[in-house]
DNA sequence: CTTTTATAGTTAGCGCCCTAACTATCAGGT
DNA sequence: ACCTGATAGTTAGGGCGCTAACTATAAAAG
């Protein structure tokens, strides 16, 4: 539970009160935020109760996940989209999938490793890389985790039905989009949104 | 950007390969789950964005959200609900209401008492208390700051129209008490969800 | 009145995120 | 060869979550 967010989420009147006082409070679009940032953080509650019972964190298990890539495996295979394009195996590669800094990235390396999930290993061709590999330990794990993550993902949207699914899901893209947006995805020439490229 | 996630989500036909591997893995269920994580990621991240280029973070401007409710002003009383409610006062109603541990508020106060948003005074019945108070600067800040809050906030939703606006909420309501449920929130009597009564 | 228990707040230490500064290596231009 | 600049990775230090252990005070039980 990353977020700090209040426990109680203010009433729907009670945005409409404020909005007396802030001409620009837009009552639905906020209550919309509040709603969407507490429910993404239950959400990754109870996945990470799930991971950390198993002395894994969220970060770590993402990092697992990006190096079962490239691990020689049908299973792996399975989960990669662009099958054929290896994995990311260096810290930066692992880095920009992930979506963190370098130096973060180089921070769950190491307690990665000091666990025995993954072992560094120097380039033989550029001296200033390295090369990250699961260990038997890690593949052992995933292969007993995911079952259950994959359960508990399931229970979670349980109540919803299909069509709501995919309403959801178009109505977070319309949101993502708008982030991406506001965020200045101004990066390549490419479309920049909902391009999925990754495993789970 | 609290939650360190994939950069690029897999596609749909990915999680369908996978399912084929994992039989617990629900396609569409993860999708919704991966999207909800990102969206909400995405739209912390925009709202965080403008907080730290005013030097406050998220969780105290959270606070700072809180201790407002107990200034003596008429702006503050639009803002809570069960307006005649004092807000939280001491450090441990903070941590409950925003749904930290005490020793984390603790760190928080800190801080935001050295930056000059809030004054720690000891409780003159009760001398293991303390009472936190915003100062002026906070006041301020609050005033000139939530404007643009929530200018960013409607912005982020403006591609939704009202009616999809509800629907979200719907949706996302359902995820959220889904969550509680697996959580446990087997706590008071109440009927502990969706029952808002705080400030924005 | 003393002992026990509960409560408020803090401190200490860890994880994971960040930025900024640093080292080592590689590649290009002269 | 020799600077220059780019790149890979790490280190250092800060913020903000957490748990566990601690101090001080208050309240309850004997």
């Amino acid at each position: 539970m990353p977020l700090l967010l209040l426990k109680d989420l203010p009433r729907y009147e009670c945005l409409l009160e404020a909005a007396k006082e802030f001409p620009d409070l837009d009552p639905s679009a906020s209550e919309v935020f509040l709603h969407l940032l507490r429910a993404g953080d239950e959400a990754y509650g109870v996945s990470d109760r799930n991971l950390v019972s198993h002395n894994i964190s969220q970060g770590r298990f993402c990092v697992l996940m990006l190096l079962w890539r490239s691990v020689q495996s049908p299973a792996a295979k399975l989960l990669g989209p662009d099958c054929c394009v290896p994995g990311p195996r260096t810290p930066a590669e692992l880095a920009d999938a992930a979506g963190v800094t370098r130096a973060t990235m180089t921070g769950l390396i190491d307690t990665l490793e000091r666990d025995g999930f993954v072992k560094r290993e120097p380039d033989p061709d550029d001296r200033r890389m390295m090369s990250v590999r699961l260990t038997p330990k890690a593949e052992e794990f995933l292969r007993k985790f995911l079952p259950e993550h994959f359960q508990i993902t399931a229970k979670l949207m349980r109540t919803l039905t299909e069509s709501e699914r995919k309403t959801l899901v178009q109505l977070l893209n319309k949101i993502s989009q708008q982030a991406s947006v506001m965020l200045g995805a101004a990066s390549e020439g490419a479309p920049a949104v909902v391009s999925g490229t990754q495993a789970v």
